[in-house]
DNA sequence: AACGCAGTATTTTTT
DNA sequence: ATACTGCGTT
């Protein structure tokens, strides 16, 4: 987030003598709160830190400040929620350092070493203390889908698939799981709070959990919970507590509300006395719940110390005009809870956020277009716009329309690429290389040999994992005769790229011989090809397969975009993005896709108060993205989500519960499309116009 | 054993 | 749009 003022060229010059000559005096003492002159590590802090309220900017000039102060930038820890953040974070933090370094050589030059995600910070440092904690330094890590997998294959070989009545669906056993290590509960409490439904499972879940770690242990393969479990456990050693947290002078962390249980384990025990600790947070930003975060960390944590911690408030909003922000505190101000704050903002503005009365999911899409290119004949640049919803799926027709109307877009969140099966087969077959221990991809990369199924791929596998040495034998595995030519060639591929790994030259192996099976595989192999060499580009700038396979797991591309490939990064487009992903950013219009009951709360979130106030944080979120113009579109009716076929199923649904009638007057309430000016003398014939072309519409439906 | 077909069920949000 | 299922054919 850009600070409130464009530097001029005095500005500039002040920003050189004193970095934080433009901070206000909240995130001054953000910033240098502790700090002493040789930078050794201070009380712990925490900054609640409002929306729009410049949270980034100070806690990258807190970073530089450190550092111009005497800290090792290799021994700051900077702990942020996406690989992006992380590094906006650097590039910042390089910009100020760079402003400030008059007469001072080298400062401009610091790096940080350790800055990522807790998962990947974990990974990276599992890999590390491998060989002290008994892992195998080559561990693979599986995704959700791959957890998911080897779930489902355990829960067949206990049975647990065949019982008289029916056992959890392996996703909701992998979510059982989760939710038990990510909160640090209970088994037993886990399902009374969250899966009430499987309670009756209890034992039965403990058996298939102790089958799945061993399993994950048999094969060298970590998920994504364990990259944090091991983190913790490892830590949770005294002596290796103390040497992993004594890596690091400073850790600091961001959307810290978002952080669970087991993270906030992690932090104490490399940091038992706080010292060094900051973390920055905003309560009533909190949308994480469902993957275990929970909003008492940062409530809890001055109190976790002794002295407590230091906390700094941020309450001065610089991204949104005033009635924007009036109307988003208006929304939050009906939480359940209280929140700690009461964010200001000094931009006027007589434009209040609209609240738009549309038809349908057509009208919604064919409204956002309009004031789109309206907007952009204005000269608001389309990157300067987003359109927000709360589902991936929500957002469908507005695409088409985009697509139709030939508007480049780039929509985040959804999490399509590396779902794609064609994907996904690619990087199966340079896991099982990287690790021929790992099953679930042994499986699928076997399967894709044309003549070879389930049973030839699982006697295989057998194989591989009885033979002491690797795959050294793989040619001479039994096939059917059918798959026995293409059978030689692939293990040669296989045996290469397990022996002799050269990066990126084997992306390319893999990738003609994964060509080569495409249209026999899908009929629409062409679009996916575009995918495979999508994925080629991201492999080139990858060190090494074992960097690119985690990194790739770990921060997948996280946007996609209409049609054929990223727009050109110099391009202007549109951003579509989910509300959980449009975390951290800001565009100066935003508009609100199905702002309706329903789809905010999403009707699967009404279970308990607990998930309703989660939805109201997440409306929230979205509303506070918007600088200076907010559109809410609530269609008047939905059509419910393709549940049979093609059916007209549609419910009338009412403008989200977030927003009561009380609050309206925050809002500019209009109606789209107008009704058109040469006829509204005439309103018999309007509302014959209406009806028609509402027929007409609703014929293709 | 593998494969193709067809019908059915399923999708919140994400590291 | 895709995964999982069952069933008939190769």
């Amino acid at each position: 987030m850009p600070t409130a003022h464009a530097p001029d060229a005095t500005a500039a010059a002040a920003a050189a003598a004193d970095p934080l000559a433009q901070l206000n005096p909240a995130q001054r003492t953000a910033v240098v709160q502790g700090v002493g002159d040789r930078a050794t590590p201070g009380a712990p802090l925490l900054v609640i830190a409002g929306a729009g309220s410049g949270k980034t900017n100070t806690l990258a000039h807190r970073v530089a400040h450190l550092i111009a102060h005497g800290a090792d930038p290799g021994r700051i820890l900077l702990l942020t929620f996406s690989r992006r953040a992380a590094d906006e974070m650097g590039r910042r933090v390089r910009r100020i350092l760079t402003q400030a370094s008059a007469g001072r050589p080298g400062l401009a030059q610091a790096e940080l070493h350790w800055s990522g995600t807790f998962h990947a910070i974990g990974a990276r440092l599992l890999r590390d203390y491998a060989g002290r904690i008994g892992l195998d330094p080559g561990f693979t890590i599986h995704d959700r889908e791959d957890a998911g997998d080897l779930m489902n294959l355990v829960r067949h070989e206990l049975g647990l698939s065949a019982t008289k009545q029916r056992f959890p669906q392996k996703g909701s056993c992998l979510a059982i799981y989760s939710a038990a290590v990510n909160t640090q509960a209970p088994l037993a409490e886990v399902l009374q709070a969250s899966f009430p439904w499987c309670a009756e499972w209890e034992d039965a879940l403990k058996r298939l959990f102790r089958a799945y770690v061993e399993a994950k242990q048999a094969q060298q393969v970590l998920d994504y919970d364990d990259l944090l479990l091991y983190w913790a456990q490892m830590v949770a050693e005294p002596a290796l507590g103390e040497e992993i947290g004594g890596l690091f002078d400073h850790v600091l962390v961001d959307e810290y509300q978002d952080t669970n249980l087991l993270q906030a384990s992690i932090l104490l025990a490399m940091k038992p006395d706080g010292r060094g600790l900051t973390v920055v947070g905003d309560d009533a930003q909190s949308i994480y719940a469902f993957r275990g975060a929970t909003v008492r960390n940062i409530l809890d944590f001055p109190a976790a110390f002794e002295p407590p911690a230091q906390v700094v408030t941020l309450e001065q909003n610089y991204r949104s005009t005033r009635p924007i922000l009036a109307a988003a505190n208006a929304v939050i101000a009906l939480a359940a809870e209280r929140f700690t704050k009461n964010l200001w903002s000094e931009r006027e503005s007589a434009q209040r956020p609209r609240l738009v009365s549309v038809k349908d999911d057509a009208d919604q899409a064919a409204f956002v277009v309009d004031t789109v290119l309206a907007r952009r004949e204005e000269g608001l640049r389309l990157k300067q716009q987003a359109v927000l919803f709360r589902a991936s799926a929500h957002s469908a027709r507005l695409e088409m329309e985009l697509t139709r109307r030939n508007i480049p877009f780039v929509k985040f969140g959804g999490l399509k690429f590396l779902e794609a099966a064609h994907v996904k087969d690619v990087l199966a077959v340079l896991r099982w290389a990287e690790n021929p221990r790992d099953r679930i991809s042994g499986f699928r990369a076997i399967q894709l040999l044309a003549g070879v199924g389930p049973k030839t791929a699982g006697r295989v596998l057998d194989n591989v994992c009885a033979a002491p040495e690797g795959c050294a034998l793989l040619a001479e595995q039994p096939v059917p005769d059918a798959a026995r030519a293409g059978w030689q060639e692939f293990a040669a591929l296989v045996e290469r790229l397990a022996e002799r790994p050269q990066w990126p030259a084997d992306f390319e192996l893999a990738c003609r011989w994964y060509e080569a099976q495409m249209p026999r595989l899908y009929d629409d192999f062409a679009v996916r090809v575009l995918d495979v060499q999508q994925l080629a580009r991201i492999a080139a700038t990858s060190p090494s397969r074992q960097r690119f396979l985690t990194e790739l797991t770990l921060d997948p591309p996280s946007a996609t975009s209409g049609e054929a490939g990223m727009p050109l990064l110099d391009e202007d487009y549109l951003i579509l993005s989910t509300m959980h992903s449009a975390k951290g950013q800001e565009w100066n219009a935003v508009s609100v896709l199905n702002v309706v009951d329903g789809c905010i709360p999403s009707d699967v979130a009404t279970r308990n108060s607990a998930e309703v106030e989660e939805e109201r944080r997440l409306l929230y979120v979205a509303m506070t993205r918007a600088k200076d113009s907010l559109d809410l579109i609530v269609p008047q009716r939905f059509y419910v989500t393709q549940q049979m076929g093609m059916g007209d199923r549609h419910v009338y649904a009412g403008r989200t519960r977030f927003i009561p009638n009380r609050l309206l007057g925050h809002f500019e309430q209009i109606s789209w499309p107008p009704p058109p000016p040469e006829l509204q003398g005439s309103p018999a014939s309007r509302q014959a116009a209406i009806d028609l072309a509402a027929k007409m519409r609703d014929m293709w439906r």
